[in-house]
DNA sequence: CTGAAAGCGCTAACAG
DNA sequence: CTGTTAGCGCTTTCAG
């Protein structure tokens, strides 16, 4: 590891000190386009090694319209639900030599375009939407080229990649998990969906209730916090019939919630029993303990990456399973 | 807001559709070095309207030697604790028309040095450290001449300017506190700090117990997480003498605290009091919730790219007060 | 006040 | 198998 010198090398310093004329330290550099002789390539290695020359990524780019750069546009990271997605992404995009490079909006509208098109404007080669953008057009900023992929989205959206978890399922999960506990008064603690998308995490728990014949509740929807977790059940449980369990659209729902209910003087699972979505690591060290529907994060985000690369075929959608990770809350333990 | 066509206008469109030369086009684009008549001005503003036209960041990268990129080396981003420092340096970075490019260490020796390698050679104009390298080299790569800042370190580091918490007043505030609750077996839970370095919220503590000649009490030393925290937590009231506080050197910490003394079913503030180091949401939220010393994130972010900016001078060191946050677990509340 | 032109470091077509 | 060279889009000196 050579620490560089106060003028960088340039590949032409390279390419004198080896001897060769500078297309040689390129083909070595890129494994290409040519074969080099392995005594040339060598030289060229040693010479590279000795100057600690590294490549200029800005030139390289230039050169060829690719920066390694993968723009994700996300709404915070200070939520570790986004967090797990980068850190997935990251690590899946390291092994192929490219890097994230985030634009956050903070879910405020004056920050959605300049994130975007920061991430446009300094030439990544593909975008991650990990959002729900209040305006439209901002999806296709950039160009009709660029490879894009809608990442946690499990509706298929026509033009578009989308890769998701099979959220229909776990929440289905989820509440049955309940009901086979036997409970009958089951609330949804979620918050209402930008634009006209539906949640179908509320969707799923209000079909399962029906089929089992159970009483409806109205859901209450407040904003995908712990704030909003905290606010969504006290609203539940001052209610004439108050339910005995309840499904947390989020972790962090999840963790307000419980938070509700010990503020009630209420046993969590004995009075009231909790399910939570996303299986953070928040969900584990909560207490009790969040049983949890775990979103598959490392399999999504390496499924983004393909599909990214797999441009000029027609956008689909890859759905992946989620899985019931049973804690304490629930009841099954204890 | 116009959507690019299939080609990028280039700087000679612009110019061409405008009448003038790409030099003009240059000049009323970057504001200088030359003044241009505010028709012409206008002119090329229309231009550059009408193509959709946006200046190509690798050709002024390379051109300029300054890519507008910041490059921030942190371990993780699952972790509030540096979420909250990514997105405070975000939100600044914005201001000043530059992004934060993350290289993540995943604590993971092998990465480390990818994670800082391919923030220099993507040519980032200045770096953030917020990590504890294993390999000290890794802390000089790039040169001499790319500002530098250690973030969040409260000791002074010859050679490298560091933007820091007061820890000491910090550790100091949440010790004297529990202290002033009348208790007398004050334990810490923290983890060995990298290399060298000396945990101060260690020594403080420390410090404070003596000071008001209270007895020592081993520290248990574990991981900065919940886990260790929860271990952390077992090991200390597995002891003849439990304590009857906990000082949890971070928030993370403190959760893990917390979910230990449930299990033993000891009661929050009751049985033992908690106060944790740091102040992220998750501390607001947890049961009970945690009295915190907070983090002054936004004012360390601040002043790192301040430092960043003021290159040349000789590093200096900052240091930001930290805040105490009452609420339920130091035994204020109930 | 504006234009021409050199050159940042690199890749790859073309020529040997 | 290796070398020469044009040119990616931009900034800025130098000339007008």
């Amino acid at each position: 590891m050579s620490v560089k010198p106060a003028r960088p090398a340039t590949r032409t310093d390279v390419a004198r000190l080896a001897g060769v004329s500078t297309t040689v330290v390129s083909y070595v550099i890129n494994d290409g386009p040519r074969r080099v002789t392995s005594r040339t390539r060598q030289r060229v290695l040693d010479a590279i090694e000795r100057l600690g020359y590294r490549p200029n990524a800005n030139a390289r780019a230039l050169k060829t319209g690719e920066t390694g750069l993968i723009g994700m546009v996300v709404p915070e990271v200070v939520n570790a639900y986004f967090a797990e997605f980068i850190q997935a992404l990251d690590r899946a995009a390291q092994t192929m030599g490219s890097s994230i490079l985030l634009g956050i909006t903070y879910e405020e509208a004056g920050r959605e375009e300049r994130a975007v098109r920061s991430l446009v404007d300094r030439g990544v080669d593909s975008l991650i939407y990990q959002v729900d953008l209040a305006d439209q057009r901002l999806y296709q900023l950039g160009g009709g080229d660029l490879p894009r992929v809608l990442l946690d989205r499990s509706d298929v959206v026509p033009g578009m990649a989308t890769v998701g978890a099979d959220t229909e399922a776990g929440a289905r999960a989820a509440v049955e998990h309940l009901v086979s506990h036997g409970h009958e008064r089951i609330g949804y603690v979620g918050s209402p969906m930008a634009g006209r998308k539906v949640d179908l995490r509320r969707v799923v728990w209000d079909e399962v209730l029906r089929e089992h014949g159970l009483p409806g509740v109205p859901p209450a929807l407040t904003s995908w916090n712990r704030e909003g977790g905290y606010r969504g059940a006290r609203e539940l449980m001052a209610s004439d019939e108050p339910p005995t369990a309840i499904f947390a659209g989020s972790d962090l729902i999840g963790v307000g919630v419980l938070r509700a209910l010990h503020e009630l003087g209420m046993d969590v699972p004995g009075d009231v029993a909790v399910v939570s979505f996303d299986g953070t690591a928040e969900s584990a060290y909560s207490w009790p303990p969040l049983t949890a529907v775990r979103q598959p994060f490392e399999e999504m985000a390496r499924r983004a990456l393909e599909v990214l690369s797999e441009r000029g075929e027609a956008p689909g959608s890859s759905v992946f399973p989620m899985q019931l990770i049973v804690r304490g809350s629930c009841g099954c333990q204890g």
